[in-house]
DNA sequence: TTACTTATGTATAGAAATATACAAAATGAT
DNA sequence: ATCATTTTGTATATTTCTATACATAAGTAA
């Protein structure tokens, strides 16, 4: 009976949603692991599993786990069955990315463009410039995730628009999801950059951590938090933001948020520059900066050094407050290396109570570009495969297949030979 | 069939846990509500609805809401269903009590002890107060949903122990969950007080809050922080520890922690005490000193005002780092009002950034007594009615049932009754 | 090779949940 | 009083999931 066969395939795949859900997050690699997860019998999770097999979103890896016995086999997601678009919007260019699940970069590029061109035709730029990648790449492989995009600034997370003012001028509350939606049909997502490195450093290198606080030192200084192995946010997306808690001493310097003995104006890359200026240096950034400490310019080191102190002294105030176990250490400025952390340690570890800090871990960040990128890649990725983004992305999936008649997926003879 | 009804009342009892846990955490407050919320169809609503009923542990409330047609039933925990037990470890005394599900007290007791009685001594003392609470209380109301314990202390709840030094001399890394649960054989909570005195706040006064800061400032100084509508405790539970966050300043005064500037050595009610009494005034805790404050001794109310900037300033940089919607302040030096709410207001709108401030409240807790010990029954009815736990819960009545088999409950004939 | 172990698939009967349809209840509005 | 409206219960046939049992697969160790 092919026609009864094929309406059942239908809807296993589209129950089969728990099961992707678990594969994809990486919390049950098995067949056996799938059956304790999910609490499901082994006919129905054999049945839903075969569903995903069917269309091609669930592979069997090549290696196997020892098990005693018969070895396990390993169930991943297909690195083909889908793709995302990103793209980070910085002050000066747009980067954007068509990415496989890893998340890996399959095609990339980058536009110029002004924050003065404003929200509407910057939005439009990065859909066509989607479409140029998607289309030079033969159209990505399988199904579009998701879209992802990074922002230099405060973002209400829930809501995906800008809140407040920013070097975003003009992008305060203007709605990025629905345009970027009607463009392309899928789910959207928008975060603040810092969050976002924040959850590509955890995710890709300390997946065992559950509470980690990532300190990006470049041009400015922010901070991003993974509590409980989530992005901590915020009430309005603007938590992080120690860049500018203030110090009191008798020379505080002038910070560009216009306050006084700002962190920023004491330790961020600007700051560094303009005080490396004043004593005949050329500099104008945290690039500048490092360049010139990696020449082993001793004013250039000491500054770096005493940053690193600054640095120190609010980190000891947000592990009062957060305690959390791992703090990573990254941005342009952590190509420093030790001149910063060394100060960054000395601090934390003289003002933190014993019980914060006799098991904090203080690391640098591996260096690596473009850790926005690859943070809001993550993202989208996380969300499709979350147990409710898997249920949307699987109705996506059915919904598409039953408008083309053509057939389930680009295998429907697959399924057909699974199913007898 | 008598017996095969029975049998699938049981079935249907164990598997109503989805639809308690509805009911019990108020997401679903009608039998509509339930349809949609649980996603199951009406007939499996109504049966295990309907096993819950027999059970006496879910009943039809009174009141019903208007709906255009057929006024909707109000459903609800049947109040009577289940108790708790909750300690309250001060320093000098141990607080039990006896709470119905709202949570409120049925009865309590207060034994005097001391730290050095050390945990054993004083884990059993409390057992021992528990169930004389239970038996002068006729073995109170229904089953034992679960036992709290509020410490003044660190506590790393996953593992229910004291982490590192503190008042509670001898009690770091003491099991304490085990010996409770070996006496009661219940589930067994343990947490810091200021956390649970959080979380009734948070739960009482201001539920429709995502995120909220509590500020204890009391003897000492603590807060606590609600995110996403849960207590965030930190990776060892130490967060919240704003009490020891210090300023440099010439004449920083010496901590009772031994560090130098610290915030509770400046505002807390043990150091105002000690300015006081430096003044010639006769004020030990922070209760003195209020009691000074009411008497309008302006030294006082000087020295409370001069308080509320210090806290205020710790407060600014939480609130750069959390960002929350709401702090709400407590403790025995919130009874000073505006004396204290003043500066903390003042330094907060001042250094905050616009963007973490435009829509943050400071408000007052509202006075009341025992909070800790109202939030510790609070956590544990909202953990014995939270998905898992309601499974946990309905396993439990099930066993029990099937070891006294005079009837599923007191009420046997009543489901008897429902059931045909 | 053979025995042992764990992983995995499937047939069968039975249990549980669903969809659908209808009916009855309880209120306000006309 | 009658009607419209919403809530709630239940009977029926059907679909879906489970439990149980058995069979087979694919390694390791003797």
């Amino acid at each position: 009976m092919p026609i009864k066969d094929s309406a059942s395939d239908a809807s296993a795949l589209t129950n089969a949603s728990d099961i992707f859900s678990l594969i994809a997050t990486g919390e049950a690699v098995s067949r056996s692991a799938l059956l304790e997860r999910s609490g499901l019998s082994r006919v129905t999770v054999t049945q839903r599993l075969n569903a995903l097999i069917a269309a091609d979103l669930i592979e069997e890896a090549a290696r196997t786990l020892p098990s005693g016995g018969r070895p396990t086999r390993v169930l991943a997601v297909n690195r083909r069955a889908g793709h995302v678009l990103v793209a980070n919007i910085g002050e000066a260019h747009l980067h954007l990315a068509l990415m496989s699940p890893e998340p890996a970069v399959i095609a990339q590029s980058t536009l110029r463009y002004e924050v003065a061109e404003g929200p509407a035709a910057t939005l439009d730029k990065i859909a066509d410039g989607f479409r140029r990648l998607l289309s030079d790449a033969g159209g990505g492989n399988g199904i579009l995730l998701g879209i992802g995009l990074s922002l230099p600034a405060p973002v209400d997370y829930k809501r995906g628009r800008v809140v407040g003012p920013s070097i975003m001028r003009g992008w305060d509350d203007v709605d990025i999801i629905g345009p970027m939606v009607e463009h392309f049909g899928v789910p959207v997502y928008v975060d603040n950059d810092v969050n976002l490195m924040t959850l590509y450093e955890y995710r890709r290198h300390f997946p065992q951590a559950d509470d980690m606080l990532f300190i990006k030192v470049g041009t400015g200084i922010g901070a991003g938090f993974i509590a409980d192995g989530k992005i901590f946010r915020g009430a309005h997306g603007a938590s992080g933001d120690i860049g500018h808690i203030q110090f009191d001493s008798a020379d505080a310097p002038l910070c560009r948020c216009g306050k006084l003995g700002c962190v920023e104006a004491r330790a961020a890359g600007w700051a560094i520059a303009r005080d490396l200026r004043t004593r005949g240096f050329k500099a104008d950034n945290a690039r500048d900066v490092i360049a010139l400490v990696e020449q082993q310019v001793p004013e250039a080191i000491m500054m770096l050094r005493k940053a690193g102190r600054v640095i120190g002294e609010v980190t000891a105030d947000v592990v009062s407050i957060l305690n959390p176990g791992l703090i990573v250490v990254g941005g342009t400025l952590a190509r420093g290396g030790d001149f910063l952390l060394s100060g960054i340690r000395e601090l934390v570890y003289q003002r933190g109570l014993p019980l914060a800090t006799r098991e904090l871990t203080i690391v640098l960040a591996p260096p690596q570009a473009d850790i926005a990128l690859f943070g809001t890649g993550q993202l989208v990725v996380d969300n499709a495969f979350s147990p409710a983004g898997a249920v949307a992305l699987l109705n996506r999936i059915a919904s598409a297949a039953a408008r083309s008649p053509t057939g389930r997926s680009a295998n429907g003879e697959r399924s057909m030979e699974r199913a007898d």
